[in-house]
DNA sequence: TCTTGACACATAGTATTACAAGGCTTAGAA
DNA sequence: TTCTAAGCCTTGTAATACTATGTGTCAAGA
């Protein structure tokens, strides 16, 4: 939330609310909050930039959606990104088994 | 390791580790190895500014250890210091279960 | 003896990051 | 018309873990 316990996360939660299916950077915020249970409620501010550091590392791809009420840039996985997610989420495992272990739980 | 991903989560790692009782910064870093299994071998560059940091903020006391073959300056928890463990424990544990359900796991 | 490595502490500087704060536009409701 | 939500963007900032480097002690081996 409001900490930095965000920090190094973030690609990883982006990566995969995009593995649900491509969306735009709005949606994204909003799935974000939705399926974390409220937990979640990031800034734009948080969010464009990380799309486009994930855009620039080829883990993303964009485009501006056509015939839409308003414009809207819609994100999706490449197949590096898809390959990187399931890297990232063994990543998170192992390190949350990690501080599991170190904190007793 | 060598990313991003211990932010905002090492002050919880090092108050989980000195709740096992007093010890000095070394003690530490080989604490940390071991009851992570070895994922946590954390360089001392990142183990005493963090040490004073949370001494700092009242969350440790620390004392030079007499009698010792080599001078040691020892950590132990405040008071105040197990109440924020227990607060981060709570945060923790809300913050992964949060990254949890956001990635399907 | 000399050297290597482990033990033990410390700090200055760096790169990365999430975020705050601001700005822009458009559509639909009040 | 006015306002709010949708939708995108960027600049600057504070916090952080880490790299690199320095200090010194002690034990063991070459």
């Amino acid at each position: 939330m409001n900490n930095e316990s965000l920090k190094g996360h973030l690609d990883f939660l982006l990566l995969s609310v995009l593995a649900n299916g491509a969306a735009h950077g709005y949606a994204v915020i909003e799935s974000l909050r939705q399926q974390s249970g409220g937990h979640f409620d990031l800034p734009e501010g948080t969010i464009y930039p990380a799309l486009h550091r994930l855009e620039a590392q080829d883990l993303l791809k964009s485009y501006w959606q056509e015939n839409a009420p308003r414009r809207r840039r819609v994100y999706e996985l490449t197949s590096k990104g898809q390959k990187v997610l399931a890297q990232r989420r063994e990543e998170w495992q192992a390190f949350s088994k990690a501080v599991n272990a170190t904190a007793g739980i």
